[in-house]
DNA sequence: ATGTACCAATCATCCTACAACTTTTAAAGG
DNA sequence: CCTTTAAAAGTTGTAGGATGATTGGTACAT
């Protein structure tokens, strides 16, 4: 049997210890890594090599170059870029069918996981929507409620559903903060909030991939009745 | 509001049409596009610039360049080549947790969504698993099933799930074959799968998320059982 | 203090050259 | 004629240099 020669190329080898510095938080989110001829001269490559180990890595969302300023860091995870490129082409309801599975899944296995310290989180989300609420202040609400999901996504312990979720809920979020109109009323639903919070303190299961279902069934009858306007 | 400039890249240009009409299916998959210096002509940019486009979709995992011989299509979808990256680097469990929850999802959805081909391409593939177990075909079954699994999804009709789901599924899969043991004998529970189809032919959601949960779980103890050897 | 012009740093694009590898072609030997 | 071998052509990989475009800061004149 022949095996493939396979070396591996200078480009790839490159980009993929950028990519470990960038995920290692050597070089944090926002901050700006140095200058390509500094690189060229760090990992010993030419200027074309290193430039198309940067070009994969702006590709894949990681970075981001500036002409006349230099390349930060724009994330630190891919899938979420691969997937905010996707979605974008993607119609708006599919997503919010798979969020919706993400989510009760997510919920299901919150219940077995969940910390101390992410109970107190999602309590913390819940008295903030309601202030919120109180204040009439709609940026502040939907920013809680964000935080209150993604708080129990992250409380199922599992990365890959951590890192799908949340870039398809911001993505969902920019897509319904276009279409709501600041005048439209907007109710706040604080028992779902709370049933699904007793549900996982609670370590049942059922009750809290039930409860996600009714959120999402009315998140969604919500955004078809914007979407008609 | 001041926006941002954004004036588009060239390379982000030519990735982007390359990246169009691979999914346009004018480069199919497999197939070898032109060489560089076609390219140059044809998109009337330096070779530096093509090269960069190049390298971010063969990083992507849309191409595959070989040197000396040229470059072939490698993929059509750049969600599941970060997804297949991506995925190596998470635990086995954590993947069948989220494709669990993709697949109820998906099995409601084509209770409500699947065609009459849908049913026909399903009753195949049951078939064809009883041949394989009747011919002690191990191969040939674990083929089969797969099929199945992915026509649920594909009867869902939503893309995202679709696109999502693949690469989840193969990977588990090349997973678990490296950890079959081929003299383990195999059961085949045609129930879960008779069962199964039963639901979304009778267009009943909670039924088939039932069966997907129940079969899940089974597949979950194998590997399980499987891992601790 | 403010606005303008200039300068330096940085990325974007282009060019040429050669190396490494693969495929095709042609030649040589049987 | 067929097989083996060697040369040639084609293709991607890497290197280095040159110029343009954009940004950010500095110094100067008002």
């Amino acid at each position: 049997m022949i095996r493939k020669t396979n070396r591996t190329q200078l480009v790839e080898q490159v980009a993929s210890q950028i990519e470990k510095l960038i995920e290692a938080g050597y070089w944090t989110v926002g901050e700006k890594i140095p200058p390509e001829m500094e690189l060229v001269d760090k990992f010993d490559v030419s200027r074309n090599t290193l430039r198309e180990a940067i070009r994969a890595l702006v590709h894949a969302g990681l970075l981001e170059t500036r002409q006349g300023s230099g390349t930060i860091v724009r994330s630190a995870n891919s899938l979420g870029a691969a997937l905010r490129r996707y979605i974008k082409k993607t119609a708006l309801l599919e997503t919010l069918d798979v969020r919706l599975a993400l989510e009760n899944q997510a919920a299901q296995l919150a219940a077995e996981h969940r910390s101390e310290t992410d109970l107190l989180t999602l309590e913390e989300c819940i008295k903030n929507c309601r202030k919120a609420v109180k204040n009439h202040n709609r940026e502040k609400f939907i920013a809680s409620d964000i935080r209150f999901h993604q708080t129990v996504v992250q409380s199922s312990k599992n990365q890959l559903l951590i890192d799908l979720y949340e870039p398809m809920v911001e993505i969902i979020y920019t897509f319904v903060e276009d279409l709501m109109a600041m005048d439209v009323p907007f109710k706040y639903e604080e028992e779902l909030h709370l049933e699904l919070f007793a549900a996982i303190q609670s370590h049942d299961k059922n009750a809290a991939a039930a409860y996600v279902d009714s959120y999402m069934e009315v998140l969604r009858k919500d955004v078809v009745e914007m979407m008609e306007d």
